[in-house]
RNA sequence: GGCUCCGUAGCUCAGGGGAUAGAGCAGUGGUUUCCUAAACCAUUUGUCGGCAGUUCGAUUCUGCCCGGGGCCA
């Protein structure tokens, strides 16, 4: 029995009592019931007696007695009681608990997988850097949050598309096609151009690949180095974001949404919709009407179209593409573009919650307590590729992921390299390698377990039931994680999960000794193993971090 | 000045209205003849920044204040 499937239990419960007892009680649409923290109050316990009390009109103790009464009766429940205010806790039969081993490894990969966001449609952009150089470390917490936030929106669901915005369009393009240019002919970057080894690199290479293009009249060489430059590093982009396992649907790129005449498509729905205004020789957009604090100009008195004009374009265009959320993610110091992008969405005709933004703080490194700073003009970058390097996809990511976006996070090189108890993406992995060489052994010593008759009535150690329980919990998580936009909830349960096993592990010897012959309590518990190695692999496939068979 | 994020144990941080507020690290002391000790167990620590409000109940929600980070001006 799942949490959901006693969850529903007492819905059924709460039916009956109005029925029978005479209560009127208001339907909740759910039960909630949660783990409580001690033991002592059972596997499951839920204050529905309490919050529904009060417009029942009847003390919430006596309505939770009439609700003991009838769930006490259901098939799984082995007792239920009452508690302090109102709270009912519930016991379930150790078999009815240890069937969810047999479920999960049944659903394999599908377990967690949900219908929390189903019927919604969701594109998640992020990132979207300037094509002008590798990708940094501020971008690196974007791609390990948004393609696991991506992966976590799915499993609860939901239709989504993750996008990569190319801002290849305007004056820093020009200027990155200057300074690889001014590099490739041995002249100095010019003023507020772009530094760094990766120029003289990419000057390198497009020389290489285009030998005559210095020959080029000059009307046509700059274009051309800009062009070469900028395939070439969107390429390395890519390359690089493949390597730290985050992938996009759909690489958007903004010259492409002028080409495609998007602009004149958005700007037309936006006049229709009576928000657009003409001032000064310039165009704008009345973002005032939804709480911006000042109007936006979309076409400036020069005609020339602005970047807000683009981002507009680019919202109507993600819409017309059939999308009923829009997610960034964004860091700090673009917070500024929340009340514009919601007032975007509101002119043109949206609900705000379309557009959803989300804000993430900086991210500091630092190696030897000491603070490595990151400046992309400068050219001392702390790029993406460097932080891999150092510790590795699975640690930069796991890292990353692991805290909330709104706090702000420092990460150090050293703790983030070790590979101790101490850094928690080893050991969630280590329990999962741990128990895959016991499933390794079990095949060793010819103990067929998944064939092999299943008593789930076996699982009845209080490691075993601790560890149900926290399976259990998983499809709960991904939920949770989804509906609330924070996949570190995934990682943060990963870890208790991992400790829950190992404490299990410590407690109850899995397999036979020496000669000891295989009983129906090994075999059970070859079931728990197998389904907790699943729900681990599961949860670190979401979040993009790997699944070692052995450590 | 406007906007925004944060304030929880010595440190780093979890905690979407519930019961006795948690974890890791750091400290101390234990556990292994056999499945991975990268593990487990025990032990110490709190004005959940402050004040008010909402209610059966607030670390959690709302408002104000204090303190810190950031962005914009």
């Amino acid at each position: 029995m799942t949490p959901d499937d006693l969850s529903a239990a007492l819905l059924e419960v709460l039916r009956e009592v109005q029925l029978a007892d005479a209560i009127v009680i208001q339907l909740p649409d759910s039960v909630h019931v949660e783990r409580p923290r001690s033991r002592e109050h059972g596997d499951y316990a839920t204050n529905i007696a309490l919050t529904l009390a009060k417009a029942a009109g009847v003390p919430p103790r006596t309505l939770a007695e009439a609700i003991i009464a009838r769930i006490v009766l259901v098939a799984g429940v082995s007792s239920a009681e009452l508690a302090g205010p109102g709270f009912i806790n519930i016991r379930l039969d150790s078999a009815a608990q240890g069937e969810l081993a047999r479920s999960i490894v049944r659903e394999a990969t599908n377990y967690g997988r949900g219908t929390a966001l189903a019927g919604q449609t969701i594109n998640v952009e992020f990132i979207s850097a300037n094509p002008t150089g590798p990708l940094h470390l501020g971008h690196t917490r974007w791609a390990a949050v948004g393609s696991a936030l991506a992966n976590v929106l799915s499993a609860a669901g939901a239709q989504v598309i993750s996008e990569f915005y190319i801002n290849d369009r305007g004056v820093q393009m020009d200027k990155f096609g200057l300074s690889v240019l001014a590099v490739a002919q041995g002249q100095a970057v010019p003023d507020g151009g772009y530094h760094g080894d990766y120029i003289v690199d990419l000057a390198a290479q497009v020389c290489a690949e285009e030998p005559s293009i210095l020959e080029l009249p000059d009307a046509e060489r700059l274009a051309a180095f800009r062009e070469s430059a900028y395939r070439i590093q969107l390429e390395q982009q890519k390359q690089v974001l493949e390597l730290f396992r985050t992938y996009f649907d759909v690489w958007a790129s903004e010259r492409a949404l002028h080409e495609s005449r998007a602009v004149e498509f958005a700007f037309d729905r936006l006049r229709e919709q009576g928000h657009m205004f003409e001032l000064d020789g310039a165009t704008w957009l009345r973002t005032t009407d939804f709480g911006d604090d000042k109007d936006r100009v979309l076409v400036k008195a020069d005609g020339e179209l602005t970047y807000f004009a683009s981002d507009t374009a680019y919202y109507v265009n993600k819409r017309e593409r059939g999308f009923g959320t829009c997610i960034y993610l964004l860091g700090a110091d673009h917070h500024g573009y929340v009340h514009r992008l919601k007032a975007v969405a509101q002119c043109y005709g949206d609900a705000p919650a379309a557009a959803e933004v989300l804000i993430g703080q900086l991210v500091k490194i630092t190696k030897g307590g000491e603070e490595l700073k990151l400046s992309k003009r400068a050219g001392t970058i702390v790029t993406l590729e460097e932080l891999v390097d150092e510790v590795g996809v699975d640690a930069a990511r796991y890292s990353l992921i692991r805290h909330p976006v709104d706090s702000p996070l420092t990460l150090d090189l050293e703790s983030i390299a070790r590979h101790t108890n101490d850094n928690p993406v080893y050991y969630v992995q280590y329990a999962h390698a741990r128990i895959a060489s016991v499933l390794r052994n079990a095949a060793d010593l010819g103990i067929e377990w998944a064939t092999a008759q299943f008593e789930p009535g076996m699982l009845a150690h209080d490691r075993e039931n601790e560890l149900l329980g926290a399976l259990g919990e998983f499809p709960r998580i991904v939920a949770t994680a989804a509906e609330l936009r924070e996949p570190h909830r995934v990682a943060r349960y990963l870890e208790e999960l991992a400790t829950t096993y190992h404490r299990f592990y410590d407690a109850c010897r899995v397999l036979p000794r020496g000669d000891e012959d295989t009983t129906a309590e090994h075999i059970a518990r070859l079931w728990l193993c197998a389904a907790t190695r699943q729900t681990i692999a599961n949860g670190l496939v979401l979040l993009g971090v790997s699944t070692p068979e052995r450590m």
